[in-house]
DNA sequence: TGTACATCAGTGAACGCGCGTTCACTGATGTAC
DNA sequence: TGTACATCAGTGAACGCGCGTTCACTGATGTAC
């Protein structure tokens, strides 16, 4: 038995699985409220019982996709020490996310800076919250008890850079090419490594 | 007294600068045709004496993009080593580019992984070569001397890849809020620091 | 220099198509009594 | 449990619009003699 309720909310995830599943191949400017409708398999006026917009339907794809990437983030946070470990932990963990969430991510990295203001200053906002998460992450490993927000900060908005970069990496390697994915996860955790290196000789700011 | 050839050369750069202009708002799978010859000023079936399709259109303004963009690490080889004022150095002629050429960068950014596949791909061969090009000069600074050049290729990755991030930081803020514009180029500075800290300690590969 | 012809960048009308949005509707689900 | 009415998710026809592309054209520039 099924409430209307229930029915509604499960065209509205058809709708949102359709604008994943086209944005696969194109961006969000350029889909259709028609052709997303098409693939849900509903008429295309029954869009307006779910979104007032395409755009609307665009920031709930955000809100989704930002779910999955704070569970990665939680994920990773059971290993928060920065040794070499750590480096092959985490790598691992967003690869294995990258994978099992690719449509997420895709859509992410296509229209953080695509042509929709809107869904490019939502995506702006939440990577920004999810650097100062990572921030107070990093605070809580011991080489860096001693360290200023603010660098804190520089480091995470690095390691961040890095995640996003080796995320777009994954996502442009065929997936059943496993060397050329063993490859990208290589140079991440490599990059990873140079990176926290020199941590022990910063000392602070300066211009 | 014009050739023919000459007003021919003019509509073409007419249509490419209007695409450009148009590319400041919205993504390059999503203005058409008729948008370009109008903001050109010619009727629409003008286009097809130029170019055979947009997609053409769109490689020919990569070629123009990345050439202005070699013509910057150009300049930046005239400071090739890794201390701290070639660091500041740098920094200053990717923040004037940025601002000179802010239509050519702002496509790469938006396009580099964007909706149409063989724009991004192009853009990907050019960052590639970009990024070989960074790892020869390095090969000069006589602290990386004895590198490898697998490493220095992974050095000049983040290298390039935090110059995207502060292009995309850039572009993001409003020209003419200089304390955010002062405050971009001084957390690339520390940032860029922050790598090149941990470069003594470097022993090679690993995994 | 002058003439006759060729080239070709840009024009303008026309086409069929997919688009977003409106509207009145249908019929199953939900609610009040 | 049964009846009468309300709600509302999804339907289907219709609209005006901008699109890419075709085609035959015009008239200025270029070339051969």
């Amino acid at each position: 038995m099924d409430t209307r309720q229930e029915r509604k909310q499960r065209t509205r995830q058809a709708l949102l699985d359709a604008a994943l599943q086209l944005l696969e191949q194109q961006s969000f400017s350029s889909i259709s409220l028609r052709e997303v409708t098409r693939t849900a398999g509903v008429v295309p006026t029954a869009f307006y019982r779910h979104f007032p917009s395409m755009e609307d339907l665009g920031l709930a794809l955000i809100g989704e996709s930002f779910r999955t990437l704070r569970a990665m983030l939680r994920e990773a946070r059971a290993e928060s020490t920065l040794d070499g470990h750590a480096i092959r932990d985490s790598v691992e963990i967003l690869v294995s996310y990258v994978h099992e969430h690719r449509h997420h991510f895709r859509f992410v990295a296509r229209e953080r800076f695509g042509g929709v203001a809107s869904l490019r200053h939502a995506i702006g906002a939440e990577i920004r919250l999810f650097s100062s998460d990572l921030a107070s992450d990093l605070a809580r490993v011991p080489e860096l008890g001693s360290w200023r927000g603010e660098d804190l900060q520089l480091l995470s908005g690095l390691i961040v850079n890095l995640m996003v970069h080796t995320t777009e990496a994954i996502l442009e390697t065929a997936p059943d090419d496993r060397a050329a994915q063993q490859e990208t996860a290589s140079t991440a955790r490599r990059q990873l490594r140079m990176i926290t290196l020199g941590l022990a000789e910063w000392r602070g700011a300066g211009g």
